[in-house]
RNA sequence: GGAGAGGUGGCUGAGCGGUUUAAGGCGCACGAUUGGAAUUCGUGUGGGGGCGCAAGCUCCUCGUGGGUUCGAAUCCCACCCUCUCCGCCA
């Protein structure tokens, strides 16, 4: 969510923002609305201060009523009564003006919570994902990507979906006879390896780099997704619980990503600053509709309904280099951790057409997947300033330049993915086949194997 | 799921229609006392919005949302949450 201070003073900025994310929000009905509240809030308010005022003067006379004589009963009793009659009359007019600042409100909160944060000026402009830009890429030593996976092996690759099936990784066809499209088991070596890395994935982040571990829940109140900013935008991505709406209770939801539990556990906070920055993972099952991706990625293991997935989100303090730096260092842990599991990966900048309502810069991670000859998207760091924190108000106190006098100001978020799997499994499963049509298992996975060296010997 | 009790400021705890602009205490901040500290005393102490250059004025906020009333923390209704007991379950 926006400063709608900022807006009034800077709109331009705003214009900008959305034209350049693709966003057809129309700012200036935003302007437009947000001045007619106003404008009625304080004709409200003044009517209010005068039926206050006049109640105020009540009290008093009621009190004297009980000491006085029957001949000053009766002028104070006369006195309170037309008091009542004064307070009375503006009453029809307040009752119109409330229901058009209600109105009004919302009306201006349903394109307000549209509005997207505009990206940083130095992220590229750009329509969609083909104008993201390559940072760097990284090979581990023997592999290049840009040569075939023959040139690199001497053999040709099988997809993992091939692998999976000759070694009895996954199951498919029972998974969606029991639970609809894009759904699947893991099964025997296949559901080991997918444990494998998420445990590695998750320690990684708690034991290596001091995340505090969270399990959080995955079943949500609306709030929460309207806060993380999920909602409303991708309402329709979600799985929609109705059943606890039952006798005026309220929705929930399924989170799409642990983000959410991890972002919303502060939600109407006013968190000590000295506890800042809050360095968040979780691992969590997530789930997403992928309504209209129909005909996507229909195969495999890369677009499915329910995943499992470590996030990592950081908390900090209100400025721009701290949020920068973390960025920095979010991307540095996945790299870290790619680069012991030896896969080959690249880094996007991606442009602002590809950021989303939230971000004002986003850098996306693919590794490279055989199969698709091409890499594959399985990591995205955000970066939010205050566009996230401002929605679930969570803020802290900020000591002032002057040492002692405190702000309550928002925090900033970031987020970004650790591993989320089974997506992951596709490179890793191609990538360390053998030609004889066996797996070698990561050596940094085989701890979490119980030792296990080879699938499929 | 059934029965009962309860949700008040950072915490504790009064108030149950009108000098409450939410008492008192604890905590916190500043100041005074002190050689320094403890003690003591004084002052201050939530958040959000509107108008205004500002000083300031004003509205909202006692779980949430409605209602009654000139006036609601206080009365009425609905919902949410917490606790105790019973039932069910992993």
């Amino acid at each position: 969510m926006i400063d709608l201070k900022d807006l009034r003073e800077d709109p331009d900025k705003y214009r900008k923002g959305a034209a350049d994310k693709q966003s057809p929000i129309d700012i200036d009905a935003l302007l437009s609305l947000d001045e007619q509240v106003r404008a009625a809030q304080t004709e409200l308010q003044n009517l209010v201060a005068e039926r206050n005022q006049i109640a105020k003067q009540i009290g008093p006379l009621m009190g004297k009523v009980k000491k006085a004589g029957e001949a000053e009963k009766q002028q104070i009793l006369a006195e309170v009564e037309s008091l009542k009659a004064k307070a009375e009359e503006g009453k029809s007019k307040e009752a119109e003006l409330q229901g058009k600042a209600r109105e009004l409100e919302e009306q201006r909160l349903e394109i307000w919570l549209q509005v997207p944060q505009p990206a940083d000026p130095d992220v590229p402009v750009g329509k969609t994902s083909d104008d993201n830009i390559e940072l760097r890429t990284w090979n581990p030593d023997g592999f290049d990507p840009v040569k075939s996976f023959k040139d690199n092996k001497g053999f040709e690759p099988k997809s993992h979906i091939e692998l999976g099936e000759s070694l009895g990784l996954f199951d498919f066809k029972r998974g969606v006879n029991m639970a609809g499209s894009r759904s699947y088991v893991l099964t025997g070596d296949g559901m080991r390896l997918h444990n494998a890395v998420l445990q590695y994935a998750f320690n990684f982040m708690v034991q290596d780099n001091g995340f505090k571990a969270m399990s959080v829940p995955v079943l949500v109140k609306e709030d929460c997704m309207v806060g993380t900013g999920f909602f409303p935008g991708g309402r329709d991505q979600a799985y929609h619980i109705e059943e606890t709406k039952r006798g005026g209770g309220y929705d929930q939801f399924l989170t799409g990503t642990g983000e959410v539990g991890l972002m919303g556990l502060h939600q109407d906070e006013i968190l000590d600053e000295d506890s800042l920055p809050r360095c968040y993972t979780t691992v969590s099952t997530c789930f997403r509709r992928e309504a209209g991706a129909a005909g996507k990625d229909t195969a495999g293991l890369y677009r499915i309904h329910q995943f499992d997935k470590v996030e990592q989100v950081v908390i900090c303090k209100a400025d721009e280099q701290e949020s920068r730096d973390w960025h920095q260092k979010m991307i540095g842990f996945v790299e870290q951790l790619l680069q012991n599991l030896g896969l080959p990966y690249r880094l996007l900048q991606c442009c602002t057409g590809d950021l989303g309502q939230k971000n004002a810069d986003m850098i996306d991670v693919e590794c490279w997947m055989p199969s698709r000859n091409s890499y594959g998207e399985t990591h995205s760091a955000s970066r939010l300033y205050d566009f996230q924190t401002r929605r679930l108000n969570l803020r802290y106190k900020q000591t002032g330049p002057d040492g002692k006098k405190k702000q309550t100001v928002f925090c900033h978020s970031l987020n970004n993915t650790v591993a989320a799997s089974p997506r992951i499994l596709i490179p890793i499963l191609e990538l360390y086949q053998n030609e004889d049509g066996t797996i070698t298992v990561p050596e940094i996975l085989r701890p979490y194997m119980g030792g296990q060296s080879m699938i499929g010997k």
